[in-house]
DNA sequence: AGAATGTTAGAACTAATGTTCTCTACAGGC
DNA sequence: GCCTGTAGAGAACATTAGTTCTAACATTCT
């Protein structure tokens, strides 16, 4: 049982290492040291894991500072806090009632709840808020009853861009892929298989951008 | 300027540490030493730093291990990883493919990669593991290409409760609200809108609760 | 087979790091 | 004033933990 030697692959006892590493973390919340490495995945000796470490480093499975003691880091991997970010949940969205648009001022203080996302989702981007989908008016978005919605405020999106629309005349939102089309406005629900509506300019406004929809389901 | 004798608060120099250990946490990845917060919050000595962490300890802003070098976690705070969950990411859910279930032992050798979760989605079940949606077979359950539906391995599940059921006959796979009754199965698509399908118990077998859909947009 | 390379063992060495002991300073109560 | 509890300084000490060196063994290539 060789290690593999092309680029992306670990050998077995690499692997190991990286899952022990991961264990070790999350069950202890510190750091594994050389020696507990040594133990946890039966090494027999410093060496060997100072050897495979190099091997995961020089692999870019884990970061290392060097004489520092427990100073591995799992770059990809669970170890860092900023990867969280708390998302306020401001209200819900439903046809007939106004997204509520938060303001930076009183934004914290209208917050039902937040959640909590990984920073993958948001990624780095500014003004991130979530809505609660109350009832099914935007099935044809494939967004149901109770699920989450991700939303960036903002006043304009990219064409083919899931976005919050509001209908001024109609005083209702709802989610649907937006297109510009000279001066009329395309949207599209998700669900190709519905037909697309169309719209004035003048009528509708832009409430936000959809990035991610959440649906927990037990 | 002393010390708050109160049960909850902190002395300037004990929050001083706190917030020290915590920035040193998100940017370093592992957590400071006794000498680093020395340095880090302006002591002049080891034995302050040991003295206050005491009391941190005590009052259970932190939790120290003893003899271990930087075995210092912040348990309420941030810091941990306790909230978030790495999900292997195992492959691809798709109509006529079988969803590869993963086994305990190959788990890691066959992830694709895996994707972070906050505890709050898996809180604290097992074996739970996200597929990728391929193809727009599962629209009716309001599921698109490219969503990640977060799955818990499971052979059986609780009336209405969204299943991926594998159709021995068709060999196919897909995801339903899945009913038992009497001696048929009702397999209820999500979109209430559509009809449900029945089908033999003897040909159908549950390969894992759906627990989450995660859709990124953008 | 022989050389080159990858992997493992063991042990010694050194740096990093937690612990502890003594001394000093200060404030409040008797 | 004297005692006691809190807080801090400094240094010595003991462990923990990272590094390195050498030898051995396996695999692959020539």
């Amino acid at each position: 049982m060789q290690a593999d030697k092309k680029k992306g692959t670990l050998s077995s006892r690499q692997q190991g290492i990286v899952d022990f590493i991961s264990r070790f973390w999350l069950d202890k919340g510190y750091p594994p040291s050389i020696r507990d490495i040594v133990s946890g995945c039966g090494l027999s000796s410093t060496s060997v894991a100072d050897y495979n470490l190099r091997i995961l480093e020089r692999k870019g499975y884990i970061r290392r500072h060097r004489e520092v003691s427990r100073g591995i880091e799992l770059p990809v991997s669970s170890a860092k806090t900023g990867n969280k970010v708390y998302v306020p949940l401001i209200g819900t969205i439903a046809a007939g009632e106004p997204i509520p648009v938060p303001d930076n001022d009183s934004w914290s203080s209208r917050v039902d709840e937040s959640i909590e996302v990984t920073r993958d989702i948001v990624r780095s981007r500014e003004g991130v808020y979530a809505l609660k989908v109350k009832g099914r008016s935007m099935l044809d978005a494939l967004i149901n009853d109770g699920d989450i919605v991700l939303m960036q405020h903002t006043s304009s999106v990219e064409n083919g861009e899931m976005a919050a629309v509001w209908f001024k005349s109609e005083k209702e939102a709802t989610l649907k892929k937006f297109y510009a089309e000279g001066n009329r406005v395309r949207l599209q629900p998700a669900n190709s298989q519905m037909q697309p509506i169309f719209a004035k300019p003048e009528n509708i406004e832009i409430q936000g951008r959809v990035i991610a929809v959440i649906r927990q389901l037990a």
